[in-house]
DNA sequence: GCAAAAGTGTTACCGGTACACCCATGT
DNA sequence: ACATGGGTGTACCGGTAACACTTTTGC
């Protein structure tokens, strides 16, 4: 808040990167594309934009989220805000990190190819352009202990899921292998999915039972999921 | 991050705003000033400043508290980034929340008074400027997020303190009752903390131990202090 | 029948909670 | 002696970690 009045201060570059999450064959995934300008055309970075003058920063990703992936409604979360003056040799640019968690299966791929989008395994993220490596890192972590007390896979997983797909999620997440049958007790223990009449035969010839969020499922309040 | 050349791109104001807790006579409490500039001049705000060409944010919320409690070095934090084009009326800011833990008897009260500042409890926060109130709301939900997975109170109490400050600190940040056998107990399991030799006699006749945060207190992983 | 994934059960242990109780000392 | 805050002990309960076990079905 103004010191004094606002003339004299400068003005910055507002910028959005976001840290775009899927999930594909038990992997946990990343969304990244090769640069389009200098400094470093070419290289690995995640997918921004500038803020434009009529735009809050998480209307700035959500457009940026709808250009590259050609999906609305996305679930976001702020990072944080990175402002090294010389983070970016192109300018002097303020970054807000954030972070989108989406059904790869649902996005635009052929909008991601446009720009030679590519889904990177997170054991295997390339080495990024400026600060980008970081905003990865720190996304991960938000990612972890959100995910550690609240349920996540709404927005990662289809519609219809099987436990055994949510608890590879959760592997996925925190790179770990969490006991099966402990998992789906506390996960049955928190009251928020479904379980349909379906199952899945695709990979178990017994087949397993689809289930689904709640549709209060965002309702719950839950004590711990996993430990960190 | 670029979408194409970086001049067409608008500028923003950035500013930083400070929520600045502090802890005195059990009671957490938040340093306010009233507005020194219009719109709202003379309404009760967050401490805050512009972010200036060769500074990171965290540079600026430092310079900001340097300024205004006169402390070097201190603990902080980002909330989160606010943006609403109409946040503040008098232009179009950009501002970064931070949260900073600091003794209130280490802070420079003439510089603070200079100013006008006045310590309110967190219990009784008055209506602040735009969305300072928001700020706030997030700062104390973060700051207890926080102190949920790792003891603070090194920033907060004074350099020796007794367990049962720490107790009322925690009591005072949840607006709870921590049974105070269990909570010792768990201070203690946690082993981060020295007993000395000292005891405090001012508010029992029997006296209570000081005790201090080990050297190497910050490297200490916990896995849950209270629940939230 | 066997392999493989899905799903259930059993048990031992650890940690949190509630609460009773003892301690030290100034008045 | 007693009130007051400081500090310890204990008994119960529930969660959870580890792991054995059963079910279903395609091959």
């Amino acid at each position: 808040m103004p010191q004094n009045s606002y003339i004299e201060h400068p003005k910055f570059h507002v910028a959005v990167d976001c840290v775009i999450f899927g999930y594909e064959n038990d992997e946990l995934k990343l969304l990244l594309y090769p640069r389009r300008f200098t400094p470093s055309k070419g290289d690995w970075s995640l997918m921004g934009g500038f803020v434009q003058e009529t735009e809050t920063l998480d209307d700035s990703s959500r457009r940026v989220l709808l250009q590259t992936v050609g999906l609305n409604n996305i679930y976001l979360e702020q990072v944080r805000g990175f402002s090294e003056p010389n983070r970016d040799p192109g300018a002097r640019v303020i970054s807000m990190a954030f972070y989108a968690l989406i059904r790869i299966d649902e996005h635009d791929s052929k909008l991601a190819s446009l720009h030679s989008g590519n889904w990177w395994p997170i054991t295997k993220i390339p080495e990024l352009v400026f600060d980008h490596n970081q905003m990865v890192h720190e996304a991960l972590e938000k990612l972890q202990q959100k995910a550690s007390y609240k349920l996540i896979g709404k927005e990662l997983l289809p519609e219809q899921f099987t436990l055994t797909q949510l608890h590879n999620l959760y592997n996925a997440i925190f790179q770990k292998n969490f006991d099966a049958g402990n998992f789906r007790k506390k996960i049955a223990s928190l009251n928020v999915l479904e379980k349909l009449a379906l199952k899945d035969t695709s990979t178990s010839k017994r087949g397993a039972y689809y289930y689904r969020f709640k549709d209060d499922a965002d309702t719950f309040e839950y004590d711990r999921i996993v430990k960190l």
